[in-house]
DNA sequence: ATCCTAATGCAACTGTTGTCGCAGTAGGGA
DNA sequence: TCCCTACTGCGACAACAGTTGCATTAGGAT
């Protein structure tokens, strides 16, 4: 279909490599550009198929068959991101560490309209919501090394679960910003991150244990 | 009840009462019915201006005028939901009380399709996004009673703020299957709740405290 | 250089979304 | 009872979203 043929080339994928060659590559890559400069100029609503299209000097149709929808586009684009070599900070501290991931999280929420939009069409569309699973997903991987490093200098006891200490630590600044559209708090970002390094450090993230 | 939350939803200031009478609440009865009926039924997808009017047995325009769009509509089914007299559980402890909002949480969440559409539509809708952020700030502020019986009980200390308390304990939930897609975790739940009640108690959610 | 065909451009079409002007209906007050 | 007018119904309309069939273009291989 399509839309895999999309997903093909945004993975690099090339099990069915058709035609990588000169046009299609470069309508793809006018295509998202067009769709990050939308995005940031004007925002999620003004993102319509027909906009992108126009705005890369790329006719509808093509849009249509290899993308779908605005979903479509916008996990592409999202699958791009993703490759970015981020890593999270060393600060020495776990409660130091994720205070840090915090901060990037409250600016990449409120500074770049990119994520906000992302996360509303994941509301509208299947294919953006994978994509924006995948992503979190492999965000949440990589801060895994935050509670290796905190195992590492005993900071927190053998069997923590790392995702489990990330997702409960940042958790709370998505619901702020997000969901309660409450401004940025560094003091809510530094709290969660204190709260939860206190009680990884008690065992209270070790899996099959907890409360009860 | 109703009448006054569809007036101050739709825009409409509720000081001028123009005509409360029989027609007009009657067809405001039947939208905001066909609205959750729809929304149960077939989701928020399927939840469009059009639709909503033909199983209201109401002329499209009528909607249009009164509620704008599917934001509007959703709005005023919120400003009423959130006159039920829901109070948090009291279970003797605050990891009890607050493990037993959790599990409400992912209830409502996993359970009833229309908090996800709700949400949704409040990424696309400014009506609803207010609706949204009305409705979470009072049930936040009704969770309140929680972190007050744990100072009475001493389980934490003195200028313990509340609506963070509970902001933390139930945002991990709220990620987890919110924005993570991932199934619900009643083990998350406590982890997290567990986490919170003993940060609290150690005084990390003291306002001006905190790291640093 | 030539051919094959995947990918694109193009235009016409359908269905949906949202708006507007006008006429008809039904509360509520006199 | 009668009138006023807020509200609703109705149809036409414009704008947008999405699809389809066909012609054209341009990689890539021979």
């Amino acid at each position: 279909m399509t839309a895999g043929g999309a997903a093909s080339a945004i993975g690099g994928t090339a099990a069915v490599v058709r035609r990588p060659g000169g046009r299609s590559a470069r309508i793809r890559a006018q295509v998202l550009e067009a769709v990050r400069e939308l995005l940031v100029e004007q925002g999620f609503d003004a993102l319509s198929v027909d906009a992108v299209a126009e705005r890369a000097a790329v006719h509808r149709t093509t849009v249509y068959r290899r993308w779908r929808d605005v979903g479509g586009l916008l996990a592409d684009v999202l699958d791009a991101a993703g490759d970015d070599g981020w890593q999270p900070p060393d600060t020495g501290t776990l409660e130091g560490d994720l205070t840090a991931v915090n901060g990037e999280v409250e600016v990449g929420l409120t500074g770049e309209p990119v994520t906000a939009a992302l996360i509303a069409a994941s509301f509208r569309s299947t294919q953006a919501a994978e994509a924006l699973r995948r992503f979190w997903d492999e965000r949440y991987e990589r801060c895994a090394v935050v509670v290796e490093r905190a195992l590492a200098r005993g900071e927190v006891p053998e069997g923590t679960c790392a995702r489990r200490v990330v997702v409960a630590a940042t958790a709370p600044v998505y619901q702020q910003v997000l969901l309660l559209r409450g401004g940025a708090d560094p003091t809510l970002a530094r709290q969660a991150a204190a709260g939860v390094a206190l009680a990884a450090s008690q065992g209270l993230f070790v899996v099959g244990e907890g409360p009860g």
